[in-house]
DNA sequence: AAATGTACTTGATCTAGATCAAGTGCATTT
DNA sequence: AAATGCACTTGATCTAGATCAAGTACATTT
């Protein structure tokens, strides 16, 4: 259950059995069946979750009903709604399963207390937020400054697991298009080839 | 020239005097006038660098000469091409001043001797890595959820020293909306009162 | 196996925002 | 003080992508 974190976790910092030891013990594990939720709209959310397999994608949903995809966590990520996480704030984002899915849940409480006992892990999510920036920061300049057609053979070029595994009406929202506009931008690519 | 500095420090975590002392020696100071380059695209970042007064931004310049906008920093944050720092690779950024500013510049080799000397510096930038994460994440949902009304008042009500200090060209540019649509926008919002 | 639902496609139309173009008012340079 | 150059505005037109609508193909439920 905790394979993949770990092997997560030392690609980023050095744990010795001990800390690996304490480590786990702030986390909760949980399966996720496919199209559960493990955070609605309105709730605060309570946990910081690393997906162990399966995967999750986090959404806002507008006043029209829309859906605006804001993350997918596959298999190594990390998922939740950080500001609603360490503020306690009410949250507007949805999580839920594309895939089933197992976690390892950590509370705030757990997550504080884990940085004190294990300072290492200060380091460990200092790597983990940085790294995360940059992509963020990349989806953002791809999202300002491009044309349909171009954000979507950027973002397969950039991240071609995503194309292969999520459907297509999730990554038209991801990129901030319609479904049909997507499925008209695919078409004529594979016309030009 | 330490003053925002520390002070910024010390809202996230506490510092020994012998701590400052030693932070302070891997910064050098820069100052940088109005318009004056700090990075162009094609250069690597060698600097990770801190305002303490004064305005930067970071910006991309498109195949058909566009900028577009990534950040803006004034006093109290930080600027860089994260990626091109931390890899060495090249970077697509340029960053200058629209302000004449002072600044606080730290090199990959500082940083990482920083962080293992002084451990408190990984929660520092694991603090201010996770609210950057926040507001990224914040203006990507504004930027593919929202019509270009919507992204300008949301951003106004999210962010109003930023509309009061930055040119109207480059807010356009950094919603990722014209200047000519921005200020149809605002004569609109004005008509509306 | 039938029925229902959902993802995806394709076509027709509409519209928000881009583009192009000209004009105004400041600020900076000479 | 004149001249040059931006930032911003306003108008006219164009277009990429949205919306609406219908049809097809799987997948899931009953």
């Amino acid at each position: 259950m905790f394979q993949v974190f770990f092997t997560h976790l030392q690609e980023k910092v050095v744990l010795s059995a001990n800390e690996q030891a304490l480590i786990k013990t702030y986390f909760t594990p949980k399966k996720l069946r496919k199209k559960q939720y493990l955070l609605q709209e309105g709730d605060v959310c309570r946990y910081f979750v690393f997906v162990e397999n399966g995967l999750l994608r986090s959404y806002n949903v507008d006043e029209k009903g829309n859906e605006h995809m804001i993350q997918f966590a596959w298999e190594g990520w990390w998922m939740g709604d950080i500001y609603s996480f360490l503020s306690g704030e009410l949250s507007t984002y949805n999580i839920d399963s594309i895939e089933d899915a197992e976690l390892l849940m950590i509370t705030l409480a757990g997550f504080e207390e884990m940085m004190l006992k294990v300072p290492v892990m200060e380091r460990y999510f200092r790597i983990l937020f940085q790294n995360n920036i940059i992509s963020k920061e990349r989806r953002l300049i791809n999202s300002i400054s491009y044309s349909a057609e171009e954000k979507y053979t950027r973002l397969a070029a950039a991240n071609p697991q995503l194309i292969q595994r999520i459907p297509q009406n999730l990554i038209a929202s991801y990129l901030g298009i319609t479904p049909e506009t997507l499925s008209r931008v695919r078409k004529n690519l594979s016309n030009k080839k």
